[in-house]
This record gives structure tokens, C-alpha cells and sequence, in this order.
DNA sequence: CCCGGGACTGTACAGCTGTTCAGCTTGCTG
DNA sequence: CAGCAAGCTGAACAGCTGTACAGTCCCGGG
């Protein structure tokens, strides 16, 4: 494995110091191959730095997970932090979906984190969803006080499946890619997702009544 | 870590067998904590069996890995395959589901087995979940043309959709629970999880066109 | 009887892991 | 100028990993 300059991460200030390179290798290292296969020596190879830099900066190796977690923490909520108080729950839900699906694009290896962060069952995966799911249901709660939405049973449980569609794409990107030949690199099958996503919540599917569909 | 007898895997036939003993240990813990984290001498004491018996019957670690993915493949296929040739694909579609859920309560570590699976990506993931949508589409045509749901502009994508829905609660089973305060163990917290789903199909969630969520 | 083969074990080993530590360079500050 | 701190390195170590191997038990067939 050699020296990989550009890792994809998104440039912040103070860059580009051996520290950052350390860093934004752990992240993909991580992001692509999960924890275990990011090793202190193959960071440092990636980074180009020797191993002992890699703990002389961070302590242990779990410091250097943790400061991965938090700096991706950080860029999430960047983008979840609503920007301007005047936009309307609806337009603000928007600009969100946009702010985060640019940052996906521009950090592909966003992606895989997130799902391994997920589906790795650790506390972090746990917390951030939740967070997702708080930040759907405000979402919604005001949708259904403007009377964009019908209202619901339970509020936070249809939020929950929201969120769930609208992640899909990145949690379960490669499967829906090779279940549905799609390429979510491509724009117009991005549109086609959102397309079907918005058809599935504006037009009953079974508009008589009838069991839900599920696993196997 | 002390001898654990019932390792909650599916009673088969000749099973009991030190050589079972090793598969089921080594699924248990591949379910739970990952592949690295199954060392071959851990699947030894949770088996009460030497390390070394484990690689004598297996050849090498990578072959118990191979043989509990095939294991897990072969539970799952019983799952999918059709017993009555005379049901349509929705009706077998609901049995299916039945069997799955039934699976699932069954063996507890199959869904965090799954979700692993899903995860680190491999051709087994990609290819279980393809013909799991395979499975939804085929249900969901049978209805549209029995008139129960309304024509799809793309049926296999939201086949998709809906499969996505009926898994989560196996996918994302740790998260729903922390975030919605659930117990999928109980039976009245699926039930409110299914009405939900249900509600979501049947009645338009955004009755005249409006955005879809999305994270973030 | 015995003996051949499978189930099973303990020991040993090379390789990789995270971490420690002594030492080197470089640049700023008194 | 001296010296000190920070950035950075290479060698070394203990622990765990997967695996190889020699050997022990036990049971069924000649």
C-alpha cells in the first residue's frame, strides 16, 4: 500500500500537518477495511510517517479512532446545523438533504464510515441514529403542523422509517446498487431514488387497506 | 468466557457433534463480535474443544468462516424456498415473512449475523439481499395486479423500499430500540411497529406531493 | 488378539499487533 | 549564543494470532 495524497477527506484549516495526514489515513483505512484492519503501522505507511508518530500524537491507537470519531462528528454536524433560522422547516429539511448529499459525494468514504459505524453496534452508531431520528421527527412534526403532512399515530416512529429510507442509499449503497443496477454516483439514478421515495409518500401503495410487506 | 451449551442456533440433525459444537460457537461469536474478534482459540472454549480440533475438522480458520456463511446460507435458503406450489407469490410472500420472523425469534444472533454480513460487503450480502428483493418485487407485482396496490412507475425499486422497511427491525434492531424505546422482543412493540408500516402504505403520507425525508 | 484410523490434545513457532523508550533533528526563545 | 521543547524516528518487547506437528486416546474390523 502506498502514500495516498489526496484521502478524500473534506480540506478544514490547519490542514495538511503530518497530524491531519494521520488522521484523515485513519479515517479511510477505517472507513474502508473497519478497525481492525487499520493498524497503527498501516496508518503511518499511509500518512508516510513512522509508526511511532502515529502514537506519539495521539496516544494509543484508540486515540486515534476516537479523534476520527469525533472530527467525523464534527462534519455531521456541520451539515445538520441549520444555516439560516428564516427558511421554513421544509425548506431547511431540504437544504439539509442537499448539504448532506453533496457531502457524501465530495467524501465518498463518508459513506462506508457511517455504515460500519452503524452496523458496528458501538455506542457511537447508536447515539448518532438517534440523533437522526430526532432530528427527522422535528422534521415531520413541523410538516404536520403546516399541514404538509397528515398526522401520525406516532410521530417519531414514522419519522424513524424516513430516516431510514432517506439513509438506504448509504448504508445499503453497494446492495441497492446491485439489486437495482443502479449507479448512485450517477445523477439521474439518484433522482429516480428520490423519485420512487416521494411517490411511495404521496400516493398510497395499497390505497384499500392490506398487509405490509417484509423480509424472505 | 465459560462453556456456553446452547448457542441458539437452529437444531439440525446430526448435530451434538464436537464438530457442530465448533460451527455453532463460531457463528455465535462471528454474530456477536465480528470475524476478528472469533479467534480460533476463543470458538475453541466456547466449543469446550481444543484449538487445535478446531482446524483439524476445518483445515484452517478461514474454513470454519466458510462453513457457518454456508451454514447461515443454508437456514436461510429453507427460509425462502416456496413448500406449496399452489399459493401465489403474495401468499407465499406472507409465509415466507412468517418463517423469517419465526427464524429470527429463534435464533436471536441470525440478525446480528446478517447485519455483519451486510456490512463488510461481501458477495454473499449483495447477493442474499438482491434476491430478497427479488422476493418483494415478485409479492408486490402478484398485488398490483390483483388490484391491492396501486401500479408502481418502478416496481423493483420500490420493492426495495418495502423490503428496506421489513428488515430494519432485523438490520438496525439495536438502533430502533435505542432510539424509539422499543423491545422487539415484545410482541406489542412489533405489533405497533408493523401498524406503523402499515399506516405509512395504506394512507399517503404527504397527501398532495410534497418532499420526502431524508438524513441528516 | 492387534492395529489402523479417526477424534482429539499440547507444544512450538513465526508473524503481526500495540506500545515503550532512547535518541535524533529542527526551530524558537531567553 | 545556549538550551529547551516539539516533531519525528528506529529498535525492541510482550502478547496474541493462525498454523504445523508429534503424539495420545479410543473404537471398529481383520
Amino acid at each position: 500500500m502506498e502514500r495516498a495524497a489526496d484521502e478524500q477527506a473534506p480540506v478544514r484549516p490547519d490542514d495538511l500537518t503530518a497530524k491531519a495526514r494521520i488522521r484523515n489515513a485513519a479515517f479511510a483505512l477505517i472507513a474502508q477495511d473497519g478497525v481492525d484492519a487499520a493498524t497503527v503501522r498501516a496508518i503511518a505507511r499511509r500518512a508516510d510517517v513512522s509508526p511511532s508518530l502515529v502514537l506519539h500524537h495521539f496516544g494509543s491507537k484508540q486515540g486515534v479512532v476516537d479523534e476520527v470519531a469525533t472530527w467525523v462528528a464534527d462534519v455531521l454536524g456541520d451539515v445538520t446545523r441549520d444555516t439560516d433560522p428564516q427558511a421554513g422547516p421544509a425548506e431547511a429539511h431540504r437544504r439539509r438533504q442537499l448539504r448532506f448529499e453533496r457531502m457524501t459525494t465530495e467524501v465518498p468514504l463518508l459513506g462506508a464510515y457511517l455504515r460500519r459505524m452503524l452496523l458496528d453496534g458501538t455506542e457511537n452508531g447508536l447515539e448518532w441514529f438517534a440523533r437522526t431520528v430526532d432530528a427527522s421527527e422535528a422534521g415531520l412534526n413541523q410538516r404536520e403542523a403546516l399541514g404538509i403532512a397528515r398526522p401520525s399515530v406516532d410521530v417519531r416512529m414514522t419519522a424513524a422509517m424516513l430516516a431510514l429510507l432517506g439513509f438506504a442509499p448509504v448504508l445499503l449503497r453497494p446492495h441497492l446498487e446491485h439489486a437495482l443496477r443502479l449507479d448512485f454516483d450517477d445523477e439521474d439514478d439518484r433522482r429516480r431514488w428520490r423519485a420512487a421515495e416521494t411517490a411511495l409518500l404521496t400516493r398510497a401503495l395499497y390505497p384499500r387497506g392490506a398487509v405490509a410487506d417484509a423480509p424472505a
